[in-house]
RNA sequence: CGGGGCGUAGCUCAGUUGGUUUAGAGCGCUGCCUUGACAGGGCAGAGGUCAUUGGUUCGAAUCCAAUCGUCUCGACCA
């Protein structure tokens, strides 16, 4: 046994088992006869790097992955990656700047090039750091949302959508990130709280000596005003309504106009209005019907060619405005303000609302069935609390703007001809046919026609995916999606529950017919331990390849689980994969205790094992009863702790406590086989969990085939016939003893190997039997007897009703500290029976509680009764 | 501003439709213990007016209301 290290490493073995797993195929899967179990991975994006967020997540798909392929199910764990446009396209644009290449300078075809070259490069790396994981996924399966068929896919239901006339084309207040020169979804804009200045400025009157004070947060934006807008019951601007006023530096005049929408409160009052830059101006300019100037361009720079501040960018014009109007005297005074503003999630630049023409997707028709799935729990969200806002998004749903002005992505597939007309088709050939079918005269060329220069917002491919995946579109009978759609759980995080979740329900409705996931399991978000979001600007998040090296992936994996309940968020602390790493470790020495005994065959199993034995048997089937219980609610944290506290506490504290030989000395075959047995038991429990040490393990706890890999092991059922043998509650009392008397030893200072006796006085000897030669062994007991009476000189103490004693040399402080400690015990008792009294005094407790809670009751105090009898003859005799 | 969640031991959390002892776990902390699987260990111990206030009830950590704190999502107040 000195060949085996003290210490569990996990580097070499987690490398030699992952391969194991992977050359023998064990992470493969295809349609066969059994059930399937299938989970498809939330696609991370093809630029990223592992992050604590990938690491729980992926933990989690891979604990509920390998536990149904050891229950016998045709487990697939698909992965692949996104392809993220604006944010890979950011990172090519970055690199081709380094290497002095400007995209503007370069075709859409050679962009794509180097965007490919740069995928084919880089693209791989977090699926490479999930291997490292232990993540089971059938890697021959790898998906990549720019893959042909998948690409195919999201043009195809394009069509399909706009030719239902769920798709369309319009000019709509849009959020554009001028850095990444884009538009954005809704969802992708974040609102944060910032401080800002409120600018009072004086517009002058048409053809009078007066002026109008508006507020503004953002001057520069005056140059696209076309009206400024009071209330109608604002007596204060009656007199103003229908005259004009002047716009600084641009010598128009705009209407000065009245709306309800003002608020009379804000500001002065008066509202300038900027229709092309604001969303509720926009409302307003078509209901009085506004003029609408764009003044930006799509780089964030004004566009007012006849003021001073043409192609300004937008901060340094805003700055030079303020300073002109107080030069001009009419910027009247700047406050402070806190307000709102969008930021772009992936640029993070400051989001400008746009008027611009794109393609939007009508999400109104398609939500209603996906929200129903969701309410009836045909698609179940654990936690349920989600459910609630769920609902709230889905009932208020906007139309989703699917077009990005970016080259790295789905091209739309739609064509314009030369006199303006539009088809959407998904080749120039399709289209031209479409322009020409009803042309009686002159038909168009190929030359006549130009196809839209955008792509399709990225989740506008992520919304496919449980189909796209398996090919469902293109081959909607092929075996893989008939066998393995609808798939059961996905595994995601709260944030991109709109994004995608929402819109995969969607998508599978629309286009299956078929919900796409029976269950959604949205973990928690990862924190650091002062609850800040982890993220690279605050750099508080730790590398998980350094956590993984340091700890073990065994040792991260379970110590992630430990302390994620479902939907909470995790507070990460390095103290945690610590705790799993130890766990590790007592696992890898209770295994080399084991692996370390001379067996003797010669020898009989002693009586102490076999209970031994059959009691770690109980246990083990209410362990298994529990976990089961535990991860069909999904409470993983909770099946964790479980297995936690039977195989330290339980196996390794007790079980190999008492089985085990005194040094040097063999063990009988049969306990020997019993220990190996329940540790093929732990490893197996414990493998969808640590899958590396596990297997570790169980190949040298015995000679294993290729077959018989820990990975395919068949997982340990529950079996009610062990747990009829119902030595738990005297082992409790045992444990108690043992516990009372290793105290006892303590509090007075002697070495545990220092052995004593022990008389109990009981009316239920039986409740002992079992358990006599474990409390001898574990209590260092050289005899234990039942008695009658009280022997003189000893300690005493209570298990349950039965009072026990241990008979030792007293003197008066001995005795004395024995005293004060029976009277703080009745003490104790006294105030409980005093609190049971009360309810039993109580009448109306006794007339309206249930009889069995008023009989309990009666026990209690009767037990009480009893105990504090014992304790009182104990203290005669003591002052004897 | 609106919706939702959460406040139980130093930390992270359990506590199942109100009653099983005067509330539990893991980690941490304190004391003691090393030739003997593991100091990444063993044994023992301390530690909580269940956020606050009021209500319902024979009985509340648990149900209701308000308050405070905290997190989160949503939103058009310039």
């Amino acid at each position: 046994m000195t060949e085996i290290s003290s210490k569990f490493s996990p580097q070499e073995v987690e490398q030699k088992w992952y391969q194991h797993w992977m050359q023998n195929g064990f992470f493969d899967s295809n349609p066969d006869g059994r059930e399937p179990y299938t989970i498809v991975i939330p696609p991370p994006n093809v630029t990223g790097v592992l992050h604590m967020g990938h690491m729980l997540n992926n933990t989690i798909q891979d604990v509920l992955i390998r536990r149904a392929r050891m229950q016998g199910k045709n487990a697939c764990w698909v992965p692949g990656t996104d392809h993220a446009s604006i944010a890979t396209e950011a990172k090519v644009v970055a690199m081709l700047k380094e290497k002095g290449i400007e995209k503007s300078s370069i075709s859409r075809e050679e962009f794509l090039a180097h965007a490919w070259e740069w995928k084919e490069k880089y693209g791989g790396i977090i699926l490479e750091q999930l291997k490292k994981l232990g993540a089971s996924c059938d890697w021959r399966r790898t998906k990549f949302t720019m893959d042909p068929k998948l690409s195919d896919a999201v043009i195809d239901t394009f069509i399909q959508l706009y030719n239902k006339g769920l798709i369309y084309r319009g000019v709509r207040m849009v959020n554009w990130d001028p850095k990444g020169m884009t538009a954005v979804s809704d969802e992708e804009v974040i609102h944060r709280e910032v401080q800002s200045k409120l600018y009072f400025i004086a517009y002058e009157i048409e053809g009078e000596n007066s002026k109008v004070v508006i507020a503004t947060t953002r001057p520069e934006t005056l140059l696209g005003d076309t009206a400024v807008c009071v209330h109608p019951e604002d007596v204060r601007y009656k007199s103003l309504v229908g005259k004009r006023c002047i716009i600084p530096f641009t010598g128009r005049t705009v209407p000065i106009i009245q709306d309800e929408y003002v608020d009379k409160e804000f500001g002065t009052g008066c509202l300038k209005v900027t229709p092309a830059h604001d969303v509720n101006d926009y409302l307003l300019g078509q209901k009085h019907n506004l003029e609408t100037i764009d003044i930006l361009f799509d780089n964030g720079h004004i566009n007012s060619p006849a003021t001073p501040y043409h192609d300004l960018d937008g901060i340094v014009a805003r700055k030079r405005i303020v300073k002109d109007l107080e030069a001009l005297g009419q910027l009247v005074k700047v406050e402070d303000i806190k307000n709102k503003v969008g930021y772009s999630e992936r640029t993070d630049a400051v989001i400008e609302p746009k008027l611009s023409m794109q393609w939007f997707c009508d999400m109104e028709k398609m939500s209603k069935p996906a929200l129903d799935v969701v309410l009836e729990n045909k698609v179940k969200l654990v936690p349920e609390k989600f459910k609630n806002t769920y609902k709230h998004w889905m009932e208020n749903v906007h139309d989703w703007c699917v077009s990005r002005q970016l080259w790295w992505g789905q091209r739309i597939p739609a064509w314009y001809s030369t006199d303006g007309r539009i088809v959407v088709a998904k080749t120039d050939v399709e289209a031209l046919a479409l322009f020409n079918q009803n042309e009686s005269q002159s038909a168009i060329t190929l030359a006549d026609i130009r196809q839209d220069e955008d792509v399709l917002d990225t989740w506008f491919s992520s919304w496919l995916w449980p189909i796209s995946v398996f090919d469902g579109f293109e081959n909607p009978d092929n075996a893989d999606i008939k066998y393995y759609y609808p798939t059961q759980d996905l595994v995601t995080a709260p944030e991109i529950l709109f994004f995608w979740v929402a819109r995969m329900i969607i998508a599978g409705i629309e286009f299956k017919h078929e919900i796409p996931f029976s269950t959604v399991y949205l973990t928690g978000i990862v924190r650091d331990k002062l609850g800040r979001k982890m993220s690279k600007s605050l750099g508080n998040s730790p590398d998980p390849l350094d956590l993984i090296q340091q700890f073990g992936a065994d040792g991260v994996r379970m110590g992630m689980l430990l302390c994620s309940p479902a939907g909470n968020d995790i507070l990460f602390d390095e103290s945690q994969v610590e705790q799993g790493r130890n766990f590790a470790n007592k696992l890898w020495n209770a295994f080399r205790l084991v692996k370390g005994w001379q067996v003797d065959d010669q020898l009989e199993q002693p009586s102490l094992n076999l209970t031994a034995s059959n009691w770690i048997q109980e246990k083990l089937h209410i362990t298994i009863a529990t976990t089961e219980k535990y991860y069909s609610e999904y409470r993983l944290s909770d099946a964790m702790m479980t297995l936690y506290k039977f195989i330290w506490d339980d196996c390794c504290s007790w079980y190999l406590e008492m089985i085990k030989p005194v040094y040097g000395s063999p063990i009988d075959r049969k306990s020997y086989q019993e220990a190996i047995g329940m540790l093929e038991n732990i490893v197996k429990l414990l493998h969808p969990i640590m899958p590396f040490i596990t297997e570790e393990i169980w190949q040298a706890l015995g000679t294993r085939t290729l077959a018989e890999s820990l990975i395919v092991a068949e997982y340990p059922k529950y079996d009610e016939k062990k747990v009829a043998t119902a030595l738990s509650s005297k082992a409790e009392m045992a444990f108690g003893i043992i516990a009372e008397v290793r105290n006892l030893r303590s509090k007075r200072g002697m070495s545990p190997k220092e052995a004593l006796n022990l008389m109990i006085k009981t009316g239920s000897k039986e409740n002992y039997g079992d358990f006599l030669e474990v409390m001898k062994k574990l209590g260092n007991l050289t005899a234990i007897e039942f008695v009658e009476t009280a022997p003189p000189s000893s300690v005493s103490f209570l298990i349950e009703k039965d009072e026990c004693f241990v008979p030792l040399e007293m003197n008066d402080q001995d005795a004395a500290a024995e005293k004060q400690r029976i009277k703080e015990e009745m003490e104790y008792l006294e105030g409980f029976m005093k609190s049971v009294q009360t309810k039993l005094g109580n009448e109306r407790f006794v007339a309206n509680a249930k009889p069995e809670i008023v009989e309990n009751e009666r026990k209690k105090m009767a037990d009480a009764e009893s105990k504090l009898n014992t304790l009182r003859d104990s203290l005669t005799k003591l002052n004897g």
